[in-house]
DNA sequence: GCCGTTTTCGGCCCGACTGTTTTCAGTCG
């Protein structure tokens, strides 16, 4: 059983619990524990074969959480979990996904309608049966089935972090044009999107102003939105036409860095620097800091970390994934030990370009003029070995010409460098596509699988750790193979990859292209706990997909990357 | 259910908006 499907029981317990009325703080443990499975970047049947009392080493996981997770491990299943489900109909939790409905709404809806499902609901919502029950009326009932039409009508895929990123410059671009852009102090996009997630559900914006009314008014009336969810004085919710729900904070300059505090998250990151607040003696909020009545921070971030006693946090390390622990034990006074965060104009070279001698469609000297021309120092040329299902990969005597081209351009473009390089299949069975002769003769080899994706874990696993033992091998592209909201990853054990990685002196790719982001930010900052050294690239096909490069940094920064752990950061 | 540089018991983040309410519960950020 993979962590993911874990994480699943234990939310749902936490559900099932939360709907039964228990303890607070119990039903939330689960939650918390599925939120930490989840980003784990080690599987827990791992941690515990490797270690009988690892498992309760995870925080937030102790001795009954522990056991549960040994019972799912040996036997695929937890009896109390079963019996939990048990007492629901099927499809019952998957009403909670609905907007506005919460655990205390299905109860009422179940005990007094026997509302069973989503489909139920919306019947119960129809006949009008809804606003009979007490708390309700037709307004909530009317809210619940506009929800449930829109949850029946849309994808509920996150959104990949480059488009989120986009339909937030364009909604900060309307803002803050016109009469009421004189008014906006400051706008900055928080939470997933500023964190740089690789995936968002939302787009949250923080504004500072000392006129919300206005901002909100002009807020309300872009044309881009399908609903207004909520409008006040201080915050506002709209669903906009594309489905993606905005967020909007408007708030006093005086507050403004507590607020880019909060709303940047993560939650589970606010939760932890709240507690260590209220553990000085203080309070800390969206609106500052305070002693008392007494406001002691919150113009700024920095400031805000700094009252209460920790270093400024990176925004894309505020995953409670450790930098809690970090900052704790470094203090104010540490700041300058923290990561120092690998920025993109640290990149002096991309390692993964295609030209038209594969499957691209510029030239080489297109390509590398447009690398050259934006300060890069140096590319490798990695067009695709001979593969079937690669539009004119490369044989080897269509390498050894192109050599020649690359090595008339390096003549011509000098001191910028072209590196003979080459992105060869790994076969089913672990050999490559090119033969040693060849590939002792490149620059820089990247290895990648492309096909038989299907593989099991042992047999997949198998198959990429004797790739990367070949002797020539330089770097491992895309090594989890996921394309986002498309395809999952194939089943690897990418501790032992990433460990044979280390052993061959091999660099694990972290793919920059948008729906890629691989490899995935858990796995960079376990890799780079190991020892491994990253290849930030871009995978370009074009020479426009160099700008790809800055989500390869953001997964980076995910990862707690610094430049030096990178080897494109390097000069040649 | 978890956890410990105040604690092995008694805490567990803090606030906005809505609808239905006559003072606030529920949901969400
Ligand atoms: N203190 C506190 N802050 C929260 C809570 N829920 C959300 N926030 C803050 C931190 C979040 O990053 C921010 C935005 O909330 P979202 O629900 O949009 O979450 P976020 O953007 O992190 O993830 P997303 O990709 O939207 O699912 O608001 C909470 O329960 N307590
Ligand atoms: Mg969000
Ligand atoms: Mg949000
Ligand atoms: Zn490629």
């Amino acid at each position: 059983m993979d962590n993911q499907s874990i994480a699943k029981i234990f939310e749902e317990i936490g559900n099932i619990l939360e709907i039964q009325n228990q303890n607070p703080f119990r039903f939330k443990a689960y939650y918390r524990a599925a939120q930490t499975i989840e980003n784990l970047s080690q599987e827990l049947s791992e941690i515990y074969k490797a270690d009988k009392d690892g498992l309760t080493k995870i925080p937030g996981i102790g001795r009954a959480l522990a056991d549960t997770i040994i019972e799912i491990i040996t036997t695929g299943k937890s009896k109390g979990h079963e019996a939990l489900v048990k007492t629901l109909p099927d499809g019952f939790l998957n009403m909670l996904d609905i907007r506005g409905v919460g655990p205390k709404k299905v109860k009422l809806f179940y005990t007094e309608l026997a509302v069973k499902n989503i489909a139920e609901l919306k019947k119960a919502a129809e006949k009008r049966l809804l606003q009979t029950l007490p708390g309700m009326g037709e307004k909530s009932e009317s809210e619940i089935l506009a929800a449930i039409n829109e949850y029946l009508s849309t994808s509920h895929d996150r959104r990949l972090l480059f488009d989120a990123m986009q339909q937030a410059d364009e909604f900060v671009a309307y803002i803050k044009d016109g009469k009421t852009g004189n008014l906006i102090e400051a706008i900055e996009p928080c939470g997933s999107l500023r964190r740089r997630a690789e995936t968002v559900g939302d787009i949250d914006i923080l504004c500072a102003s000392k006129n919300p009314g206005k901002i909100m008014e002009k807020y309300v009336s872009y044309p881009e939105i399908a609903k207004i969810l909520s409008q006040g004085s201080t915050k506002s919710s709209v669903v906009l036409k594309s489905g993606i729900q905005v967020d909007l904070r408007v708030i006093d300059k005086e507050s403004f860095g507590a607020a880019l505090q909060y709303f940047t998250g993560s939650k589970e990151h606010n939760v932890r620097t709240r507690d260590i607040a209220k553990r000085k003696g203080l309070k800390l909020s969206e609106y500052g800091v305070f002693d008392g009545d007494k406001m002691i921070a919150g113009k700024t971030e920095k400031e805000v970390y700094n009252a209460i006693g920790l270093p400024f946090i990176p925004p894309e390390m505020r995953e409670n994934r450790g930098e809690i622990e970090l900052a704790e034990k470094l203090g104010v006074k540490g700041e300058k030990n923290m990561p120092k965060l690998i920025e993109l104009k640290d990149l002096r070279g991309d390692l993964h370009v295609h030209s038209d001698w594969s499957d691209a469609s510029q030239d080489i000297e297109t390509v590398a003029m447009a690398y050259k021309k934006a300060g890069f120092e140096y590319i490798a040329m990695t067009d695709h070995s001979a593969f079937i299902g690669i539009t004119h990969g490369m044989d080897e005597n269509r390498i050894q010409q192109q050599w020649k081209e690359i090595d008339k351009l390096n003549k011509k473009l000098a001191p910028f460098k072209i590196l003979k390089g080459s992105e060869v299949d790994i076969h089913k069975d672990g050999t490559l596509a090119l033969p040693d002769e060849i590939l002792k003769k490149l620059d820089i080899v990247i290895v990648a699988v492309h096909s038989a994706f299907m593989l099991p874990e042992a047999e997949q696993t198998a198959r990429i750790i004797k790739a990367l033992k070949n002797p020539y091998v330089t770097i491992f592209a895309h090594p989890s193979g996921r394309l986002i909201n498309k395809r999952p990853a194939y089943k690897v054990d990418m501790d032992a990859i990433i460990k044979t990685a280390i052993e061959n002196d091999v660099a694990l790719e972290i793919n920059s292209s948008p729906s890629r982001m691989d490899l995935q930010d858990i796995y960079v900052k376990r890799a780079k706990e190991l020892g491994a050294k990253f290849a930030i690239n871009s995978d370009s096909h074009h020479s426009s997909h160099m700008e790809y490069l800055k989500f390869g940094v953001f997964v980076a920064r995910r990862g707690w990357l610094e430049a030096k752990n990178v080897i494109n950061a390097k000069s040649l």
